[in-house]
RNA sequence: GCUCCGGUCGUCUAGCGGUUUAGGACAUCGCCCUUUCACGGCGAAGAUCGCGGGUUCAAAUCCCGUCCGGAGUACCA
């Protein structure tokens, strides 16, 4: 039988990396064992439920480019995909019944109230907590009929045999066993007449043909209902994958004080999907040898469930970062820009840094403006719309030292603005010096008229260097740099000159004059 | 409280009873490259494998206990 798995998020927010991480599991499985990935939404719970909820899911996983055989979006042969629909269609009403027709399921009429007192009472007298029956598990027949002729709503509860071992065989830990004393009846039918996760979730997988659970090891506690769900109905159960839960660099759940947990906000940030997937994998996964950097490919050729971790791991933004920046680095300049401006039409990087707020500043750094990283950014694509040739040789140029996409504005930004910003500390240190003024007009007159090569404008410089007898080529190159570029650091002087070409070399050298005391 | 899960360098991990003086990667530090910042190369430091017992000729690897951390304990998923 083909493997079959699914991701079947509630649609209550924002789709957050922990839940990139189980897609993407999925998503590889599917893809190793040449199976479908299934997309489902359970929407059960109606006062939770959020409208936007489902579309975010889309969006996202639609950016970090993992695609569905079947869904909601798209359809499929066991439709429909959202258990709202299903639940309109009776599916959950036939199954529900048969449950309750062999004895499994019973209708249990406790209001709120009572329910509450029971636990408050179970607490005092250091009982287990929990609903194991209350008056309705064992009622007669005719204690039933009056309370439904009194019109009192109802849940109906799983019946859970007592006195017995469940066992739930995990495929990354192995078998566990709970005591089926432990566990109260479950609701599987609300009030409202919906299902609940267990019952809904179960009966769909089942009906959806899937092999393979995977979701979050927050599961593992109501796993023995599922697995005697699946038992009492007669079916075979799939596997159980529990994955384990990420955590932030704290070791604490993974929150917004973590920084960004929207995938979105990765996105933003000038993230490579393939970089921030090939992260995202590694956090509970290893392929088993020392390979880290790994294309799409290699991941699903070499993802087996026997790789998975059963302990949480972190997020460490500094190896996304590493995993980012060799990704940049190993693609043409022309993928580079190519991402870039595949980043820059998303609706949401603009909003992203407009509304952006640093809130985790560096000590001794300034702090980040979203808005002017936005702009440095957007100008670069712009720019690079009429100056493609000009504007990839920049990119080029930062290529090697850059870790996401929206850096390149910055970094870029001195080529192709007219008047770069001049740091003044840089200004400072090197237009003091007596050798300047010489300097710069000995580059407008050898680098400013026509177009040299790369070596040609090292030999310029050196030609000044020997003739004014100064040791190293420090001295010279460094006043250069900031007259050129502004600032002290960035690619090499003499590729950077070429890029820039005579005329701009002009026009800078005699800016950089109007600087010189 | 009860139940369940987890526990190898700061972090992600390799390891599946002997090839282990526990390997790799990120981060850190140093050196080299070099006009700067990076990149890259080389190297250093960093884990008595949570702790305590046991099984065994031999344990990070198997068993038991214990501690710590986490999750669940809803008509939420």
């Amino acid at each position: 039988m083909s493997v079959r798995v699914r991701f079947a998020p509630s649609p209550t927010g924002l789709l957050h990396v922990g839940a990139l991480r189980t897609v993407l599991f999925d998503f590889l499985f599917a893809k190793h064992e040449g199976g479908q990935c299934i997309f489902r939404i359970e929407d059960t719970d109606r006062a939770r439920y959020n409208a936007e909820s489902e579309q975010e899911f889309v969006e996202t996983l639609r950016w970090v480019g993992i695609e569905f055989d079947e869904g909601p979006h798209i359809g499929g042969p066991f439709g429909p995909y959202r258990q709202s629909e299903r639940k309109e269609a009776g599916i959950y009403a036939t199954y529900i019944e048969e449950l309750e027709a062999k004895g499994h399921a019973y209708k249990a009429f406790d209001t709120s109230e009572e329910l509450d007192q029971m636990r408050e009472f179970q607490q005092i007298n250091k009982q287990q907590i929990g609903y194991f029956g209350g008056d309705w598990r064992d009622a007669i027949s005719s204690e039933i009929e009056a309370a439904i002729a009194a019109g009192r709503t109802y849940v109906i509860r799983m019946r859970i045999p007592r006195d017995r071992k469940i066992i739930v065989q995990d495929a990354i830990r192995g078998r566990i066993e709970f005591d089926s004393n432990i566990l109260p009846d479950p609701v599987l039918i609300k009030g409202d007449g919906m299902p609940t996760y267990h019952f809904a979730a179960m009966v769909d997988d089942h009906l959806m043909e899937i092999t393979h659970i995977f979701r979050g090891e927050e599961w593992i506690p109501t796993s023995p209902i599922h697995a005697l769900l699946f038992e009492l109905f007669g079916w075979t159960a799939p596997v159980f994958v529990h994955c384990p839960v990420i955590i932030g660099a704290d070791g604490k759940k993974l929150s917004k004080r973590h920084g960004a947990t929207r995938v979105l906000d990765y996105m933003a940030q000038g993230y490579l999907k393939f970089a921030l997937k090939n992260f995202i994998a590694l956090i509970g996964w290893s392929p088993g040898g020392d390979v880290e950097s790994m294309t799409e490919e290699e991941l699903i050729s070499s993802f087996t469930i026997e790789g998975l971790q059963p302990s949480p791991g972190r997020f460490d933004i500094e190896k996304l970062n590493w995993l980012n920046g060799l990704r940049i680095r190993s693609m043409t300049t022309e993928a580079v820009l190519e991402e870039m401006k595949g980043l820059y039409s998303e609706a949401y990087t603009k909003h992203y840094w407009e509304t952006f707020v640093d809130e985790d500043r560096v000590p001794n750094q300034p702090e980040k403006d979203g808005k002017k990283i936005y702009s440095q950014f957007e100008n670069l694509v712009l720019f690079a719309e009429s100056n493609r040739v000009y504007a990839l040789h920049c990119i080029k140029e930062e290529q090697e030292r850059v870790t996401n996409l929206i850096d390149f504005g910055a970094a870029c930004e001195f080529f192709i603005v007219d008047e770069p910003e001049m740091d003044p500390k840089a200004v400072d240190k090197w237009f003091g010096q007596p050798h300047v003024r010489d300097l710069f007009a000995h580059l407008k007159a050898t680098c400013g008229t026509k177009q040299l090569t790369i070596e040609e404008y090292r030999e310029k410089l050196v030609e000044f260097q020997t003739a004014n007898g100064i040791e190293k080529l420090g001295p010279i190159v460094h006043p250069t740099r900031v007259a050129l570029t502004g600032k002290t650091s960035g690619p090499g002087l003499f590729e950077l000159m070429a890029v820039l070409g005579p005329e701009r070399i002009t026009k800078r050298v005699d800016r950089a004059l109007t600087f010189v005391k």
